[in-house]
DNA sequence: GCAAAAGTGTTCTAGGTACACCCATGT
DNA sequence: ACATGGGTGTACCTAGAACACTTTTGC
């Protein structure tokens, strides 16, 4: 037992992981194992250890529930309201990332619960403030896609730019030029290309490009 | 006493005060009455109510020891490293807000204790990590100074539009053109003119406008 | 040889920047 | 009358948007 002289809110990480799959935007969740909300789908997460950081903590639970690491992440909102948890107070400093297709080994990792990646327009029922959570992770994340390299970091090591382009046209909803968006990527000066190309179905190889620094996230324009 | 069956850490807020006074970007800090760093210069805030919302704290803070209410206030980013404070575990979700020049009447409101605005660019040795604290909130705010309306929250309810070209002067470092300026914050279309004039010295006087929508902080560009 | 995606430049347009003079007041 | 900050419009320039055809492959 632990005694305090004051009451102690708990705190906890929630991380809002996205990628790219069958030309849809997607979030991992993870089933819950016990109550509350037991059986209903949530984000992966859990309470940050006394002599943790924030970000190890967030790492750490991203690691143990979905076997993902070395990744890009970034602090979202921390989210508070007294009666968000029915437990006891629970105070969730939020976090997101994204991740490759590649990455999706997902699953085999998790420590026998039951994963899946989910739409983010068709979200099943989430415990806790989870939904509000997700939503605010999508505004963050179309936000930075007009000032920031962040959509890089739905890239495998090696991807062709009808590749990238098609993840910039998923989260806008739109489709773009492809000279202008070309132009404009090209122009960011952070990525490279391999000299390989890619042979995919009957028509011309598409020429493979790599970043320059993986896992960094630049301003631009 | 409280106890708990895992340890838990303290959650408080800080915020971060910005004000514009004698052609200087300013910042609110009160002297700490008690240890740690006790006497020493620290940012206004403190610990969290067990049922009390965030951001219901932050303005609690911000009244009882500033006598400031009623202000635009905005989440920056949630401190937690385990050794940021020598007591125990404190994790700290801080807050920024910014005052026009004519609620500078703290001091009078604050409890009996010694409170000063500092120039951003000449502060005092700081309690925790509240330096790092305002460089990230002085970040924000430069930022969004370019992409929201946010520098209309330093005006007070009456202001010429040459008082609020000195804001953005002020805060960018760096000379406007005048014609410029006011063809851009005037098409922002969130401020009307009162119809009334300011005189102020040997020249000719300036009209005085006032927010549409005082408080609100709306996206521009 | 045909279907299917990859790759490539130029023109047009709008928004941002640069810039100089008259106005109303106090002394 | 002069010093001081308030107020106003236009020309230029550059960055983003629109747009169509050739190339390389698999079948």
């Amino acid at each position: 037992m632990y005694q305090y002289q004051y009451p102690h809110p708990a705190v906890s990480t929630d991380i809002v992981i996205f990628t790219i799959q069958d030309k849809q935007l997607k979030v991992l969740l993870i089933r819950r194992a016990s109550e509350p909300f037991k059986n209903g789908w949530a984000l992966p997460g859990g309470f940050v250890d006394i002599d943790e950081d924030l970000e190890q903590a967030a790492l750490r639970e991203l690691r143990e529930e979905t076997g993902i690491s070395g990744v890009y992440l970034e602090q979202l909102y921390t989210f508070g309201k007294p009666d968000r948890d029915p437990r006891e107070r629970v105070i969730t400093v939020s976090y997101y990332t994204l991740v490759s297709i590649d990455r999706l080994t997902v699953g085999a990792a998790s420590d026998a619960r039951e994963v899946g990646w989910f739409n983010i327009e068709q979200l099943p029922e989430l415990a806790f403030d989870h939904k509000q959570i997700i939503s605010k992770a999508k505004q963050r994340l179309t936000a930075k896609l007009d000032y920031s390299t962040i959509a890089l970091q739905f890239m495998p090591s090696k991807f062709t730019l009808s590749e990238l382009q098609r993840v910039y046209e998923i989260i806008h909803g739109e489709p773009l030029d492809k000279r202008n968006f070309r132009k404009r990527v090209l122009a960011y000066g952070c990525m490279v290309e391999t000299g390989e190309v890619r042979r995919n179905g009957s028509h011309r190889p598409a020429r493979l490009y790599t970043l320059k620094s993986p896992g960094q996230v630049e301003f631009v324009k």
